[in-house]
RNA sequence: GGGUGCUUAGCUCAGCCGGUAGAGCAUCGCCCUUACAAGGCGGGGGUCGGCGGUUCGAACCCGUCAGCACCCACCA
């Protein structure tokens, strides 16, 4: 083995053998257990969240796997509608073409295009991640098996009365000009202006204001002055007595030669502006609601691209909305029917993936409807709609959210739902299976044959198929089915469905994982999966998320493989849709990352992610950390260099090597016992935090018993054994040296899959085990015989007596190599005992000679001395330490003793404690107190003692 | 306007059923001790956001305030 562990060597050999292997399929009989891919957009490569996710399913999977359930990780990618449309749109842009140009066809087999690009990119990305999963599953959300779901999926909900079609509000993104669903909308307080607009009163009227004042005027505030045009009514409230007497009376609507009713209605805020509000339903939601019950007609003012339409007067017709707000506020300004402008902020509505400003645009859409028919497909269990089963089995515990705190903003959101417009003007996604004849009829079916037969419709009548596509959303909520070969009933979907986690981020509760479990629930009679684990977003080292445009993302890949300062700065400024930015991200790369990224592999790219994966937190992405975590892949590539050089048949040659600690009558050595006992309790807390997914928890136990016992004690501990001990005893040690570790990288393979692999290749062996990839080992469990609490006793007891040593070699500044002499006073005879058995260990681990017991009346030299309960453990001074430095350890020690002793003190003086705590806490508290006591009696004396030498 | 989460060492974070605060990184000292200098050994470093309450005992439970973050919502 090499000195270093060299991680893209091994993951590269490893990943090509696991896939000759084909040891990724489900195999076996055991229990079934799946997890879908959340499908990555193939709108470019996977990023940092990607690899978290990735890391905590492959754990999940490669666990369960090796626990020999049937387990399956079915892969696969997401169309993902606008957001590749975009990408591609851009990219043409970028040679000066655009989708208009290229017709439809053309513009689609682009995309087509651009999909394998990424698609190519992202299997690799995953491959190189180590996630094991089915690649012979692999399924695309527009795949014509997957299509035919998608078909089957509304023709199915719309035979349930549960799709229609209406002209309604929906929010239009004027540069995309497609509708998007209220999901995709972000509301964002900017600044904007209140405009206060007069508009005159019809046929003499007038209104008084607070002063009395009679105005021929009634004064409406707005923050979009240029909606004017399709104002429909003023509105006030209707106990507002400023207006009672002007109900039912009409304005005159400014540069549109209109009349407007002044209507009441309870939506009115009366003390926001002047309590009367201008009405323009074609343009505003409440305005809508409002217009609804008012019967107002609706006036729709815009282009689909937010220009002013041919509905409104000549003056403004094209102007883009902004020109026409300015042009409408001069005309207005110059018939002095502008009252007054304030600065004001205001919630502008913006497409998630444009930014643009969106519109409340009336159109023709499909929608899903979630709030309010009834089922007409007479289906059993009371459904009133389709979000009833979807909460129930949340509420009931048939879906868990891990953690548990998610449910409460599932619940919230369903209960408040709206219905969902599924219909987009886009070309790119799943055409809705909708056909129309001239009359405008609409036909639903699977195709437009089964729509001929479906209505009776002659092969003559002239059909064409709405050139909308579905919502994205529309098809990956029935992911966890469709991959598994819904709609028919495959073996597959009977074993795997439902599946058992899913895990993805909060941000897509509402789009992908509410919509999974109500289509799950109504399409597949079972909840999609028993468990949702909800991961936190990845950050970057402020805090701030990760975004091209921030110019803070990293490429896991980078992470794992390296990346020079300059090459990530290249990355990072390249090809921003603000290029000033540049500057900025550079600086800020330089600051975060001044020497660039240090290999370090995806094993501890992977740890990392797992180490830093806390109860759902967001994790801010620490290179140090992945470096450490790369120091530790390190640490366990040469604790196995150093078992195997100890245990390899040609080095072993002299001693039986392993077989069986504790066959053959060897007795086990105290340290074996122990070691093994503690590998013992790591299986059992490794079950517990798979069980709860608590991966920080499980990366961290993992860690400190590779690092803080196998390493520093068992390794040390074992090293008297192998160079000094009979061959029986070196053969039990090999024995243990071998199985500990075997054992160990099976507890580590779920998390850092390519180094255990390669070290257990050659462990395997040595251990008895034979099998062409740990892959398939079966997972630790922990043997309860074997927890040995004498052992652990003993070994805590071993740790006290180095740590004491090294304690007072480590303040003396003395040399670790130089070997010290120990004297020890007070032995009783549990420490003579096993001072007795585990004399050598403590000679080589201690660098100390045979430490000699005094006799009840021999002279204590003037040493350093430390305390091992009652016995003193003495170091002599005599040319090594230097008399001020050990008094001033001891004040130390004294000083921290004396402290926390009267602290102990203080409580157990306190009549309230020795009533109210239980009696075990108060002895333990006494016994304390009572071993301070006399520790600080011992050091007190020593102190003295050193003093007048 | 509702809701959720967070605040612990210089930094990033653990801390389970309430019983004397932990890790990694960073830092300081001694060491190239044949598994590992990507290492070993030792040290220093915390009023657990503030205040109040419950309790024999609070980082942990309750209340409150402050700050930060996020989510939802139709105030022109």
């Amino acid at each position: 083995m090499d000195k270093t562990f060299e991680p893209r060597a091994v993951e590269d050999r490893w990943r090509e053998r696991w896939s000759e292997l084909d040891a990724f399929a489900p195999r076996g009989s055991g229990a079934p257990y799946s997890i879908v891919i959340p499908p990555p957009n193939v709108t470019g490569t996977l990023h940092m969240g990607h690899a978290f996710q990735h890391t905590i399913m492959d754990a999940l999977t490669r666990y369960h796997r090796m626990r020999g359930e049937r387990t399956l990780w079915q892969p696969g990618t997401d169309h993902a509608g606008i957001a590749t449309q975009m990408v591609v749109e851009r990219n043409l842009k970028r040679e000066g073409r655009s989708r208009s140009e290229l017709g439809r066809d053309t513009f689609v087999a682009e995309i087509w295009k651009w999909k394998e690009h990424s698609h190519a990119i992202i299997t690799s990305q995953i491959r190189r991640l180590g996630s094991s999963v089915d690649w012979s599953r692999e399924r695309f959300t527009m795949d014509p098996g997957y299509e035919r779901a998608v078909v089957e999926h509304f023709v199915r909900l719309h035979d349930a009365g549960l799709i229609y079609r209406g002209k309604r509000l929906v929010n239009w993104d004027p540069v995309l000009q497609t509708a998007i669903s209220d999901l995709e909308v972000k509301q964002e307080e900017e600044d904007g202006h209140l405009w206060h607009l007069r508009y005159p009163l019809a046929d003499g009227a007038s209104y008084r204001d607070e002063r009395g004042q009679s105005h021929d005027y009634i004064v409406v505030a707005t923050t979009r002055p240029e909606t004017m045009l399709g104002d429909a009514a003023v509105a006030v409230h209707p106990e507002d007595p400023r207006y009672r007497g002007l109900v039912g009376k009409e304005v005159v609507l400014p540069l549109c030669d209109r009349r407007l009713p002044i209507i009441a209605d309870e939506y009115v805020d009366r003390s926001f502006g002047t309590g009367a509000v201008k009405i323009t339903p074609a343009h505003d939601f409440n305005d809508y609601a409002v217009g609804q019950r008012h019967d107002l007609p609706l006036t729709n003012i815009f282009t689909a691209s937010a220009r002013i339409a041919d509905t409104a007067p000549a003056a403004y017709r094209g102007l883009d909305r902004y020109e026409a707000r300015e042009s409408i506020v001069r005309d207005l300004q110059a018939l002095g029917l502008v009252d007054r402008i304030e600065p004001h902020k205001l919630k502008v509505p913006r497409g998630d993936r444009t930014g643009s400003v969106l519109e409340p645009w009336l159109t023709d859409q499909w929608f899903v409807d979630l709030t309010r028919r009834q089922l007409t497909d007479g289906r059993p269990g009371g459904w009133t709609a389709i979000t009833e089963p979807a909460l129930a089995a949340v509420r009931e515990g048939r879906i868990h959210f891990v953690p548990d705190s998610w449910k409460t903003t599932y619940f919230h959101w369903l209960e408040n739902i709206q219905d969902w417009c599924i219909s987009r003007q886009l070309w790119w996604g799943h055409r809705i299976p909708a056909w129309y004849d001239d009359e405008g009829n609409i036909y639903v079916a699977r195709s437009e044959a089964e729509a001929r037969t479906r209505y009776g419709l002659k092969p003559s009548l002239p059909l064409r198929q709405d050139p909308d596509v579905f919502d994205t959303w529309f098809s990956s909520d029935i992911w966890p089915l469709a991959t598994l070969g819904w709609p028919d009933c495959t073996s597959e979907l009977r074993s795997f469905y439902p599946t058992s986690v899913l895990v993805t981020g909060f941000d897509i509760i509402f789009f992908w994982v509410a919509r999974m479990v109500m289509m799950g629930l109504y399409l597949g009679d079972e909840v999609p999966f028993r468990d949702v684990f909800i991961t936190g977003l990845v950050r970057d080292p402020e805090g701030n998320k990760m975004s091209k445009s921030k110019g803070n993302v990293l490429d896991p890949l980078d992470v794992a493989d390296g990346i020079t300062l300059d090459a990530l700065l290249a990355k990072r400024t390249s090809g921003l849709m603000q290029p000033a930015m540049a500057p900025k991200i550079a600086a800020k790369t330089r600051k975060d990352y001044p020497k660039g990224l240090a290999p370090v592999g995806i094993d501890a790219l992977r740890f990392t992610f797992a180490a830093l994966a806390t109860n759902g937190r967001d994790i801010r992405f620490d290179a140090g950390r992945a470096a450490g975590y790369r120091n530790f892949c390190n640490k366990l590539w040469n604790a196995s260099r150093f078992v195997l050089m100890n245990c390899e048949p040609a080095e072993a040659a002299s001693a039986p090597t392993v077989g069986t600690a504790g066959a053959a009558g060897i007795a086990s050595s105290l340290p074996d016992r122990w070691i093994r006992s503690r590998l013992q309790r790591v299986a059992l807390d490794a079950a517990r935090y798979f069980a709860d997914y608590r991966f920080d928890l499980l990366a961290r136990t993992l860690y400190e018993f590779v690092w803080n016992e196998f390493c520093d004690w068992y390794l040390e501990l074992s090293k008297p054994t192998l160079s000094d001990g009979t061959p029986a005893e070196r053969g039990a040690t090999r024995g243990t040296l071998v199985e500990v570790l075997e054992a160990t990288l099976r507890l580590l393979h779920p998390l850092m899959p390519f180094i255990t692999e390669d070290i257990w290749q050659r462990v395997a062996p040595l251990a008895g085990k034979t099998g062409a990839t740990i892959m398939l080992q079966p997972y630790p469990v922990a043997d309860e015989a074997r927890i040995d609490p004498v052992a652990e006793g003993d070994v805590e007891w071993l740790k006290a007596f180095v740590l004491a040593v090294r304690q007072i070699r480590g303040e003396m500044d003395i040399a670790p190599g130089r070997r010290l002499p120990v004297l020890l006073r007070n032995a009783d005879d549990g420490d003579r005992e096993r001072l007795a058995r585990l004399q050598a260990a403590i000679g080589t681990v201690a660098r100390v000679d045979p430490p000699r017991v005094l006799g009840p009346e021999e002279p204590e030299p003037p040493a350093a001395a430390a305390l091992l309960g009652d016995m003193k453990i003495l170091v002599p001074m005599a040319g090594l330490i230097d008399k001020d430095a050990e008094l001033s350890r001891l004040d130390k020690l004294i000083a921290r003793i004396e402290r926390d002793l009267e602290r102990n003190l203080q409580r157990l003086g306190n009549q309230r404690f020795i009533a109210g705590a239980p009696p075990e806490v108060v002895d333990k508290e006494r016994a304390r107190v009572a071993g301070q006591r006399s520790e600080l009696a011992t050091l007190t004396a020593q102190r003295e003692r050193i003093r007048t030498l």
